[in-house]
DNA sequence: GTCTATAAGAAGATAGAC
DNA sequence: GTCTATCTTCTTATAGAC
């Protein structure tokens, strides 16, 4: 990894950690082991720095964007998957779903730095909800509402259905990320949510 | 009000938009319509202000503490209220709920700071987890077990119940949080989440 | 590309008149 | 209690040697 790309890790971790306003340039420059005038040969200032970490998200972002095939998830695969869908299939869904979010390494510091943004900067509070809130909800949607079709489970409201599936995953994840130690927990609340949850609408049962 | 609490009060709005370091004395001192060092004859520093703000929260939270009595909820009142409870009931206990948090005008601004500050204070993590998920949790789960144990509800798992009910009221707060436009969408799902609840764990359908 | 030295500017805070 | 003037410190950024 050479140095242009240390700068960027290393800020990324920071912003994530203080927020842009909080971090120094030396400071930067210090976790990567040079002073901070070198720092400016690689980045023209501190907001270019911003700006690279930006850009490399949306690049990552667009990359595993229809792409959200996280654990397996495709609305558009094979029918047979969705139409017999299991209680451990779904358990395997979400928990997919919510251990992708909590620890990939880029994600999980730029959604930090979302949440700390979020009321200063109205284009990061867009993206927070479209990757939090509306994303998440709207692939889940498309696949529940296959599933419903498909007569795996039973109920005209998706959205509904939708929203209580994925709420938890949402509140527990924010959690995690403020306070790591309980994603042992989390886990478990998530599982037993995924179980009940597959008890209440599906068919199969 | 005085001059010493409009300094207080104009500090919490814009700590709650660009949290704290982002916020300049003079910033603060011109919305309040007087010059910097005029503010120096209020408060010590700008640290002061803000621990003025921590200070306010603390007495405000202690005064509606056990008084979590949003919206009429207690637990240990009258048993009769919860052994009968009807569907616009719960609607009404969680609306209540949420339009509290939300538009409460001290809470509200200060759940921003504790947003913003949350990776960066240790403290305001405490205080973010014990108030937005540990606490209303803990309480709703009073009442759910309250409930289940005089027949209102039927169901075991008392904690995973809990979740189900107040996390799709937490998601939906920190989306209107950063995006006050949906509140009525929000509102309008979380009514219909509420009715799905009864419906599924009520046992007077 | 990295360093030391340093400029330039911003922001917090104080002094002292009114 | 508010002001203008000013000090101090911190931070960003540049200059120029190696």
């Amino acid at each position: 990894m050479n140095t242009k790309h240390r700068i960027l890790d290393e800020a990324l971790t920071l912003f994530a950690q203080k927020g842009y306003a909080n971090v120094y340039v030396g400071e930067i420059a210090e976790k990567v082991g040079i002073k901070a005038p070198s720092l400016y040969k690689h980045y023209k200032n501190k907001q270019a720095i911003f700006d690279a970490i930006i850009d490399e998200m949306n690049k990552r972002y667009e990359k595993q964007a229809g792409a959200l095939n996280i654990s397996g998830m495709n609305p558009s695969a094979d029918a047979s998957v969705y139409s017999s869908i299991s209680e451990d299939k779904l358990v395997e869904i979400g928990t997919g779903l919510f251990l992708y979010f909590l620890h990939d390494d880029y994600t999980s510091r730029f959604r930090k730095i979302l949440t700390i943004e979020q009321f200063h900067n109205k284009e990061f509070a867009n993206i927070y909800t479209s990757q939090y809130v509306d994303g998440p909800i709207s692939y889940q949607k498309m696949l529940f509402q296959f599933m419903v079709a498909s007569g795996a489970f039973n109920h005209a409201d998706v959205d509904l259905m939708t929203l209580q599936f994925y709420a938890p995953i949402y509140m527990l994840l924010t959690l995690c990320d403020r306070e790591p130690d309980r994603e042992a927990e989390a886990l478990e609340m998530l599982e037993k949510h995924f179980r009940q949850f597959s008890k209440i609408y599906g068919d199969t049962q």
